[in-house]
RNA sequence: GCCGCUGUGGCUUAGAGGUAGAGCGGCUGACUCGUAAUCAGCAGGUCGUGGGUUCAAAUCCCACCAGCGGCUCCA
């Protein structure tokens, strides 16, 4: 889409003459030189995009129109009309009713002329030639406040408590329901999901905790070196996106799922390619390569699409299941990204379930909001969000006794929207939303049914009788975005530090689950042997070897988040009980190895292991970001 | 993208027209230490970038870049 460009001249004068009519409707214009000094000539092209809506446009059109004036401390605009500038001009009318618009405006505070619309013009203009005066512009169609969304598209909205009630509400009264006599932070969480929803964040919100976390953890960081919204990631933070996307995966293959891989980048000359491209206004990374253009991957979809349709399978495959890790890009707009929230590159875990028939679809549809449940839990913890549902109305009444029974046995309460007919893919899809610790939530998991795209995209099954049948495709982003994920975890220890409690990771994602603090460097070896044994048994242990007072080594594996640390010194090596110190509790127990041991693999049972991601000494390790003087909160003195 | 606030060594910051200061971290040395900072010395800064005003700019002005908040949008 081309936006509406401008040139803008600040002239000694200018002089034109209107010679004939370019166009059959120019408009109409008395004849003869008119000469204009000292004047900001502004070359104007309308483009068809600034169509959608020619009252922003002229708005916004005037007010750049204003900035340069005031600039170049002008009093006199001419308004010039000049097609060549565009690429793919507005209709005649609507171009001539911008520059109307803005003349009026403008009118207000400047002496405003305008050169005549659709002729063929002589024209002499003298540029005055400082830095300033020849300067161009584009001219953006401003969205307009989207009726998408939060207003029009959805008309019925519904509460449903964790038993399967149903309270339906209305945008006004929606504070009043009767569903707000549930205590418990379930529904505290699900009282903000509505608020952000339906009302927006009223409050102005703090920085989020979670990019602080990110950098003094050295899990991830800025990367000012490319675009906005990359980031690096250092050892600690790859470890665990790689321990998360292990354990989706082990999810994923257990559900019978079978992964992929597809390219990062796709030709927008392929028909597949541009139906997709289609429903994601101007968000791609474009790039040309000798004579073709490409996009950047921007959803799993584009792979993932053509992939299914070129396989070959039948009713007794059904359904056929894939997965895939996909690095997404998307161009969000500057004012938008904030932290590891929203990014502008990110890696989606998606999964797709195709089916043969409706009634499978559902039992798909099910097995994967329990999948979702599993990760929920187990990484953003439990209790700590709330389901969001989009559906269309008739589908959801039809369906209704089952969305309701399905919310009940996930026990988490709903928000449900409902729209009156289709305006996307799906008929129904739900949002897995992690309410963090500044009152904003972030969506993390969906699953989606889409009756759409099997037959728009040819993705069929041969059926019994030999004929193809389209597929209805489950939908499964079982991580939107890992780093968003991150995000969420962190923001969750935010959550308990707000709520006097130390702010940890679970154990299992915890980078160092063990750190040894010999008393001096002659119990470094002995520390090292002790290490063997836990690193034996697959438990991430450290040994803080530099020449440190114990006081200070504490400290370290305390602002570290290390959630087990030991002292070792003269009563350890004569093989007495270590004393443990536990973050969690700040408590210090006597325990046997073996008992540490249980007591780790009792946390993380289940869950996948990935080794250090750094040397075991902690002398040896570069300082990737440094932490400071520590905040008040983390200090315990 | 628009509006608002912010930008000083790796981190946290002092400084408000007149020679950039500190703490942490790092390095060197001493201390060999029992649960949140042992002591001393050293190195490290084109004050986000580029223009402008001024005898003189981290400080005032303009533009740009980046970060956060809001609008908007979304995984």
């Amino acid at each position: 889409m081309f936006k509406m460009k401008i040139l803008l001249i600040h002239s000694d004068f200018l002089e034109f003459e209107p010679k004939r009519k370019a166009i059959k409707n120019a408009e109409e214009w008395r004849k003869g030189r008119e000469k204009i000094n000292d004047c900001l000539v502004v070359f104007t092209s309308v483009e068809k995009n600034d169509e959608k809506d020619t009252e922003q446009v002229s708005k916004n059109f005037a007010k750049e129109i204003e900035k340069v004036a005031k600039e170049v401390k002008t009093n006199s605009i001419v308004l010039y009309p000049y097609a060549h500038l565009g690429r793919d001009l507005a209709s005649p009318d609507a171009a001539l009713k911008i520059l109307k618009n803005a003349e009026n405006i403008l009118k207000k505070r400047y002496k405003t002329y305008r050169a005549p619309f659709g002729w063929y013009k002589a024209f002499t203009i003298k540029c005055k030639g400082h830095p300033l005066s020849e300067l161009s512009r584009e001219i953006g169609v401003e969205k307009p406040a989207k009726e998408r969304k939060k207003g029009s598209e959805f008309h019925k909205f519904i509460l449903i408590d964790a038993n399967g009630r149903e309270y339906v509400i209305t945008k006004k009264d929606w504070k009043k329901s009767e569903i707000w006599k549930n205590k418990g932070q379930q529904y505290e969480m699900l009282n903000k999901f509505v608020r952000n929803e339906l009302e927006g964040n009223p409050e102005e919100r703090d920085k989020p905790k979670h990019i602080e976390y990110m950098r003094k953890l050295e899990l991830v960081d800025y990367c000012p070196e490319s675009d906005i919204g990359n980031f690096k990631w250092y050892p600690k933070g790859l470890l665990i996106k790689d321990l998360i996307l292990a354990f989706q995966e082990n999810l994923a293959r257990n559900y019978g799922a079978f992964k992929i891989q597809n390219p990062i980048i796709y030709r927008t000359s392929d028909q597949n390619i541009r139906k997709l491209i289609g429903e994601f206004h101007e968000k791609d990374y474009r790039i040309r390569e000798e004579k073709e253009e490409f996009v950047l991957r921007f959803a799993s979809d584009p792979g993932a699409f053509p992939f299914m349709q070129k396989l070959n399978f039948s009713y007794k495959n059904m359904p056929v299941k894939e997965y895939e890790e996909a690095i997404c890009f998307r161009k969000e707009q500057k004012g938008e990204l904030c932290g590891l929230r929203r990014v502008r590159n990110f890696t989606m875990t998606d999964l797709h379930a195709f089916c043969a028939d409706e009634n499978q679809a559902k039992d798909e549809f099910r097995k994967l909001c329990f999948l979702c449940q599993d990760l929920m839990n187990n990484i953003i913890s439990k209790r700590r969000w709330v389901l969001g549902w989009e559906a269309v109305e008739s589908f959801y009444e039809e369906h209704k006794k089952w969305v309701l029974d399905l919310v009940k046995e996930l026990g988490v309460p709903s928000f449900v929207k409902l729209m009156p007919k289709r305006s996307h893919y799906y008929s129904l899809k739900n949002e897995y939303q992690s309410i963090e610790a500044d009152g904003a939530n972030s969506q993390i998991s969906t699953v989606q049914f889409d009756v759409v795209n099997g037959e728009r995209f040819n993705i069929t099954y041969r059926g019994e009788d030999n004929k193809n049948y389209p597929c209805i495709i489950i939908h499964c982003s079982t991580f939107g975005s890992i780093e968003r994920t991150l995000c969420s975890i962190l923001e969750n220890a935010a959550i308990d530090e707000k709520n006097k409690k130390n702010p940890m990771l679970p154990l299992w994602l915890s980078p160092t689950q063990i750190r040894l603090c010999p008393v001096s460097d002659s119990y470094i070896e002995f520390c090292e042997k002790i290490a063997d044994q836990f690193e034996e048994r697959g438990i991430r242990v450290d040994v803080d070897d530099r020449t440190e007072s114990v006081q200070k080594k504490i400290m370290n594996a305390e602002t570290e988040w290390i959630p087990l640390t030991l002292v070792i010194g003269e009563k350890e090596k004569r093989g007495e009980k270590f004393s443990v110190r536990f973050r969690e509790t700040g408590k210090i127990e006597k325990m046997f190895l073996d008992d540490i041991v249980k007591y780790i693999k009792s946390k993380t049972a289940g869950l996948p292991y990935k080794p250090l991601p750094l040397d075991r000494l902690v002398s040896k390790r570069p300082v990737f970001v440094g932490w400071g003087k520590l905040s008040q909160s983390e200090g315990s003195s």
